[in-house]
DNA sequence: TCATTATTTCCATATTATTAGAAACATGGA
DNA sequence: TCCATGTTTCTAATAATATGGAAATAATGA
């Protein structure tokens, strides 16, 4: 959980990681990344290993390019932990899983969260 | 928020707030903390002062004490902006707060969430 | 095989975080 | 005022993380 905790608390990383979840379960190439948030290859190359390891994103080999896309699973688990220790117990998340289908993108386009998406 | 994340990356903190939660509003003396947790003054000063900087902790001076308790807002907001980037606006916990009330030690000190602690 | 493209690894460097002993500070009571 | 108690600040050592240029690796197509 800590492991999961810190790759999520780096700018970088988090920019990232919002970036993939935005994308949905396609993903996108690692070149693709790098050139959106303008960052150098080693430096991409460093944090998607720190969220590799997390287990926040995996990654596919697709010819000469790797796809990197977000794993839903283990971000649903952090949010369930945060939310046990958030409220003691009643938990803040129970019903609503995250989703890694076709929906997310157009959620994400749409409507209020993109509001609060720079907080 | 990633001031706040990086509150809850390290061991130490995640333990110390948890540790709070599951005390509730009332709030311990850092002395009680310290005991409990099995840290020298100086260390467990450091990392609560790290905690209170992100808005997760509140100080309350009392006598010679002072009394630290968990900042339930601050937590409520993680659990909402990673439900809102984990489930890509499809929020996972837009129904149930968390609430700092009393029943916060009661939950927590019983049923499933305890299984789940060690996570 | 060779050139091209995509990505990672190597490396050195800079920055930030963690740890804890000891001293300092503040409060309340005798 | 003086002492005991509770907490923080000072300080310095150590460890971990972040950065990015350059070289190395891997895959594709000519």
């Amino acid at each position: 959980m800590i492991a999961t905790l810190s790759a999520l608390a780096q700018e970088s990383r988090l920019a990232i990681f919002r970036l993939l979840v935005e994308t949905g379960p396609e993903g996108l190439p690692v070149g693709h990344i790098a050139e959106t948030l303008a960052l150098p290859n080693a430096t991409l190359s460093f944090h998607l290993k720190e969220l590799a390891n997390a287990g926040l994103v995996v990654a596919a080999p697709n010819g000469r390019s790797i796809i990197y896309s977000a794993n839903f699973t283990t971000m649903n688990n952090v949010v369930d932990y945060l939310s046990e220790n958030c409220c003691a117990g009643a938990s803040c998340a129970t019903t609503v899983k995250c989703k890694p289908q076709s929906a997310a993108k157009a959620a994400v386009n749409s409507g209020a969260a993109r509001k609060r998406r720079g907080a």
